[in-house]
DNA sequence: CCTATCTGATAATCTTGATTGTCAGATAGT
DNA sequence: ACTATCTGACAATCAAGATTATCAGATAGG
């Protein structure tokens, strides 16, 4: 909507391009969070955009590609937002604040941020993969075994979903009150 | 395979369709074991139990309706099993130790277990949900919070797929240590 | 004004897989 | 042997959605 007017070269077309390319990304991403993944058509993702699947193709090879591009743009801003909150004081704690503090003021990318992964091809599951060894640094940084982070992961997914699945309803302080103690497993 | 004879009638004709009902649930489960959900086609799970479309659909409206029985029934044996293997002295850890020996023993089975399930239809999240609460009553039979069970059962179930990814290649009770503190946050 | 390029919309094509329908051969009860 | 029913294989239909192709109108630079 809000129909941009037509001037194609008050940006060259590269610039263009690149806004076209970057105002679907914003789509995939967010239609991907209210209907999941499987749910997001490419059609879907170019009404969204204002866009045709002309352009969807112009950028980006095939709907999976889209799909993984998405997937590390939200993580990447929500490693970022985290590390912003991260107090050296206590770490852990801090780090845990700022993850549910951003999953409450993203509510669209959490929500993919949250699916089971591995069923989404090979890409998606390795982008999910390191996702988990980077939030494996800030909620267990010194565990060492990897069956025991995997537990610390999946609590803290877990809490995550649940509380989604809620509507938000408990104050960010009280899930992180729950989730704490998963971190501190011996 | 294994051609059975023709003669249709050693068993009356509802005995018959009870089989190849039965036969379907057990295809599902295997090749939805090996495949995923998404990759389970109603072709591949007649060819799995030998029989064509025509008795898919004599026994099932839609191939997703197989897939709930399929998974209740999966989830029902398992909590067979488990219950089974219970001891009374320490009912938690042991009911652990079943948990992943029966996930070791019936590794097919195990997959469509721990693949997130919301996203494959409301009668699929909800029977996913009754088992949610089944297990929290095995595993974590004092919380009261809802997000702590969650958290517990987050943990377990992750140990269980970073398990299952890596071969089974650790042994069981490993495993357990891995989960057990898990059980115990409080 | 002309024209090459860009844009938006729409239609055509292709694939995959579910769901139905048809049919000749097999079986068992009579 | 006769016939109604059951069986297995296969083709036909349908739908959804990805991917390509087409086309008329808009724009800007010369």
């Amino acid at each position: 909507m809000a129909e941009e007017k037509r001037r194609y070269s008050g940006q060259s077309f590269e610039d263009r391009q690149t806004d076209r390319r970057a105002r679907l990304v914003r789509a995939a991403l967010d239609v991907a969070g209210r209907f999941g993944l499987e749910g997001t058509s490419v059609a879907a993702i170019c009404a969204e955009a204002g866009l045709t699947a002309r352009y969807f193709y112009e950028s980006f090879p095939s709907r999976d590609a889209i799909f993984v591009e998405a997937y590390r743009m939200a993580q990447d801003e929500l490693l970022e937002d985290i590390a912003a909150h991260i107090d050296k004081r206590d770490p852990v704690a801090s780090a845990l604040t700022g993850f549910f503090a951003v999953l409450e003021s993203h509510r669209g990318p959490a929500r993919v941020f949250l699916l089971d992964l591995d069923d989404h091809g090979p890409a998606m599951k390795a982008a999910s993969r390191e996702a988990g060894e980077k939030f494996a640094q800030l909620f267990a940084p010194r565990a060492k075994d990897a069956l025991q982070i995997a537990g610390t992961l999946g609590a803290i997914l877990q809490i995550a979903k649940r509380w989604i699945a809620g509507g938000f309803a408990e104050p960010v302080a009280n899930v992180v009150a729950a989730a704490l103690p998963f971190t501190k497993v011996k």
